[in-house]
DNA sequence: ATCGACCCTGTACCATGCTACAGGGTCAAG
DNA sequence: CTTGACCCTGTAGCATGGTACAGGGTCGAT
């Protein structure tokens, strides 16, 4: 398939051009080839890399971290172990995301639930939410 | 009960005294009361509302986001469809990021398993879980 | 061959969310 | 009644994550 160009995939992602300049040197995006001219040639999977780091900012990851993520992989030499134990941590750290988001669902479910009935229950329930 | 410094909400809650300051400022804590020479007056539930932000700050919320959740509350007046309608729109928004990070430790669930068994299926597993 | 739309590098600037003084007042233990 | 730990209000500076040119080259349709 024929390479893409950084409009292409700027467009197709969704991401400012000038971003997507910035996450290559950042390593967010490997190096891409470049054509004779030094245009950047990229492939469609360049897209996906743009909408995940996308995401994964929007959840809390900060670049660094996002960083890490992509870069969890599987490699034919032993660091097997090493793979899985980051891969463990960021686990944990989604698990613990997870939690308090559910947390905060639930006290706004109830919010909302009280707004069928009797006045609020409480100044701020959103605060209950995070305290047991 | 008597009211605390600023320093010690700072400290028990863990956030920066000048943090503690500049939220002020920013409306994500309310004016706090003052004492006769002027130092503020907190009391308990400042540190809950500190912990409360720390914690939307580490999902993705910015503090423009967190002051609207903090704000939430079903008001006396006939102001309750709209408060329904914020929390619902912010029910949404959590549901995605749940969503997504479930997504994201499929992804590295998968790969730990790997880890046992053969190589990588994939050059980057995790772009996997947000190509459904 | 030329015009508009695109690409390159480099550097400067921006918003957000803090964090760190400077310069000065307050409080309480000894 | 002093001394050290704290508080106050500015205002300045910093890290992160972009975003925006300037100045110049490339590509392809006409």
């Amino acid at each position: 398939m024929k390479p893409l160009t950084i409009g292409q995939v700027a467009q197709k992602s969704g991401v400012n051009i000038e971003t997507v300049r910035f996450y290559e040197r950042e390593a967010l995006l490997p190096k891409a080839d470049r054509s004779a001219s030094g245009y950047r040639q990229f492939d469609e999977s360049t897209i996906d890399r743009l909408t995940f780091i996308q995401r994964a900012k929007e959840l809390g990851f900060t670049l660094n971290e996002i960083k890490e993520l992509l870069a969890l992989r599987v490699e034919p030499s032993s660091r097997c172990a090493d793979v899985k134990s980051r891969a463990e941590a960021k686990i944990a750290d989604i698990d613990d995301k997870i939690r308090t988001l559910r947390r905060m669902k639930n006290a706004l479910v109830k919010l909302t639930g009280e707004c069928d009935g009797r006045g609020s229950t409480s100044e701020c329930p959103i605060l209950d939410a995070l305290n047991p």
